[in-house]
DNA sequence: CAAGTTACTTTAGGCCATAAGGAGTTGCAA
DNA sequence: TTGCAACTCCTTATGGCCTAAAGTAACTTG
């Protein structure tokens, strides 16, 4: 059993933090380093963004610049911490200033979306545990970003923190979907309609009872709940279950967002 | 490059639906099975209660039934479908008939609180990748039961969808908080308040700047959104992470079906 | 009783992270 | 100028993981 102590703290929490972009005048003895922590942290993510998480590995990485696996330990104290350091830097894409001219919803709406492409752009993101968040200068810039656009609610600050963390959920969960429908075939190799297909030949075969099984799926796919809606002037013409999910997570945030619209009324009288 | 033919297709969907309890008489040759698969599927779940998902390998599992990790071949066809088991057989603890006599709404409340103490026992369910969804019997069972409560609405089919996907998406971000807290010790060895404790002293040191750089997180927190409240008589008084994420998660499911009702204003006039 | 089937084991190959130690390069102090 | 310490990067090795392949032993059936 590895304790992290105090030390380890340190070191990551430094590399997040650390002012980047300042070379400085280096004057150290040994050979110059030939990578930096920069460009190992991008070249981890260019992995990610194209293979997966699954196929990032401090070999792939060290490979893409001419090295071995163990030279990037020089720069990063291991694998978790260049996930961290991936983390952050890819929340640095997120744009921050959203115009209140409209009001505020308007504003979260649009920052939803925003967040939603960006998930569904890098979904390997979805992938990094927040079970020890990423304390990060991004992630409270993000952070930071949604909290002023919700405090021309005017809402108290415990509900505040609730719609957060929700918004949040939903965006996440709604981009999932679509993250993991795209990491799929690549990691595994197997087309996603191609596997639909199968899956669905081999349900019907082994659950031939399934509409009195679950008459309320049945009815819901009866009623077209499924059907692809055609595209619309706004839409790029996207795959089908991309095209589904992202209607799917607009439904669940405009009522979330009627929902919010009624604590408000009912804040203010 | 490994693709994933029929055949493989086939199997899982068999092992998902078969017939579970029914012995029959066996007679083949050879000696008699000293496991089964429930008999692993069971175990499997076991090891990642306690555990969790980092820790859950054939070994691990065959160590416990007193095999090596190969025999367990002979009954599963390999890792990811023993854990797409793990998950339906998981799946079926999760209670089935709610009471709409009181209409709608409590019910679904009801649903949605035993779907999140559900995930926060078996953190490991969340881990579960639902890139390729696992169509199990339980499965579809859950997604009948929430759909049977949301007839009562009224509301339209594709709403309906819309509302079932986000309801999951609150349920599950929120349990996922908790369910990391409760990972993260086990799978790393470092107690949670132990790991809060470094990395905030960390984080004041290495951005002392914090209050200016991110004033709205600051406010926040200024505003005690972040102060424990007191164990009310109707709560266990239950870790401070865990009592906090349970209230957010009311919050914003409150938000959310009040959502729901100003849908259901808006289509019946 | 022979043959075929089955349960389970051992062995091995190919991944993974990373600890340990060594080789070669470089700046500075003596 | 001459060490020396610091530094980058490599090789090697340990111990994990999943699983293919082949072997052994137990069992039923013809």
């Amino acid at each position: 059993m590895v304790y992290a102590g105090q030390g380890d703290a340190r070191r990551s929490m430094a590399l997040l933090w650390r002012a980047e972009g300042v070379p400085g005048v280096r004057s150290a003895p040994g050979p110059k380093p030939g990578l930096s922590v920069d460009l190992i942290v991008n070249t981890g993510i260019a992995v990610a963004d194209e293979q997966g998480m699954a196929a990032l590995s401090m070999r792939a990485v060290g490979e893409r610049l001419g090295r071995t696996a163990m030279a990037l330990y020089t720069y990063v104290p291991g694998k978790t911490e260049l996930v961290d350091l991936m983390y952050d830097r890819a929340l640095a894409q997120l744009p921050t200033g959203y115009s209140l001219d409209a009001g505020w919803r308007p504003a979260l709406t649009a920052w939803a979306h925003d967040n939603w492409t960006f998930y569904v752009r890098h979904p390997w993101v979805l992938q990094v545990s927040q079970a020890r968040p990423v304390l990060g200068p991004n992630e409270f810039r993000t952070l930071d970003t949604v909290l002023g656009i919700l405090a021309e609610t005017g809402l108290e600050a415990r509900l505040r923190r609730g719609i957060v963390t929700t918004l949040f959920d939903i965006v996440r969960g709604a981009a999932r979907t679509v993250a993991e429908a795209r990491l799929a075939p690549k990691e595994t190799g197997v087309p996603e309609d191609e596997w639909w297909l199968a899956r669905s030949a081999m349900l019907e075969e082994v659950a031939p009872d399934f509409a009195e099984r679950y008459p309320l799926v049945t009815r819901l796919e009866n009623e077209g709940a499924f059907t692809p809606e055609e595209c619309g002037p706004y839409d790029e013409c996207v795959p089908y279950l991309e095209n589904e999910s992202r209607r799917t997570f607009e439904t669940g945030l405009t009522l979330f967002l009627d929902g919010i619209e009624a604590a408000m009324r009912a804040a203010y009288k």
